[in-house]
DNA sequence: CGCATATATCGATACTTGTCAATATAGAAG
DNA sequence: CTTCTATATTGACAAGTATCGATATATGCG
């Protein structure tokens, strides 16, 4: 399908996942978190929550540092900037504005009409 | 795998496609836009963009009008506020701070230990 | 070294999804 | 009613992916 090769795109499919966004969320209130951690917030087993740490990394989402045996993970800066202006671009727009009609908007595609 | 229960997940999901992502963006610059005129954009059959625009509709993206012949799609308003809160949720967080070490973050899951 | 724990990788499987061709529906116009 | 255009639905298929069990790697400890 190769959808996933826009960077804008693979940030947004990582983030849409109902564990994973479970695990963003956990490093926003708690910071850097414990791998063994997220099996618990996440109600899955630790193969799969490897799985979505490294589809976290790979869409540049977090880093990952190890410590002795552990390894801690944090959400990067940059990841969550790009994520708000990404958000900051979808907005209802011209949308209601034009609700009252009559005006260009009217008309589709003019241009090969 | 009924992954797409939370409503919040299901809004991040819908945008997470490609084409998707730039059905919202043109609907950001330009307000309300005819169906038809998705087929240019995103360079997919006419029954892709109808299906994609189900996703959007079912997601709470987008409503529909019909105007004549055409229909007109525009972003509601609440979704692009629950994306922007959504959004605004996922943040660094702790992460940077802790990164000095020696706190709490240094320990893991102590509750069980 | 050997043992224990934490994390990652591999392999298999089931489910989801993006895509299009064909067809159906809806409205406008003759 | 017929025809034309726009949109939606159906059916089928290819590709992606979330999940887990088994296993491998890594680190710390004795």
């Amino acid at each position: 399908m190769k959808r996933a090769v826009d960077p804008e795109v693979r940030l947004l499919q990582a983030v849409a996942d109902p564990t994973r966004l479970a695990i963003l969320r956990q490093l926003s209130v708690e910071g850097p978190v414990c791998a063994c951690d997220f099996t618990a917030c996440c109600d899955v087993a630790q193969p799969t929550v490897s799985h979505h740490l490294r589809v976290l990394r790979e869409a540049g989402w977090v880093d990952a540092e190890r410590r002795g045996t552990w390894v801690f993970y944090a959400i990067r800066p940059e990841a969550a900037e790009r994520f708000h202006a990404l958000a900051g671009g979808i907005v209802p727009g011209a949308a209601r504005r034009a609700a009252e009609l009559g005006g260009a908007a009217t008309a589709p595609h003019r241009d090969r009409a």
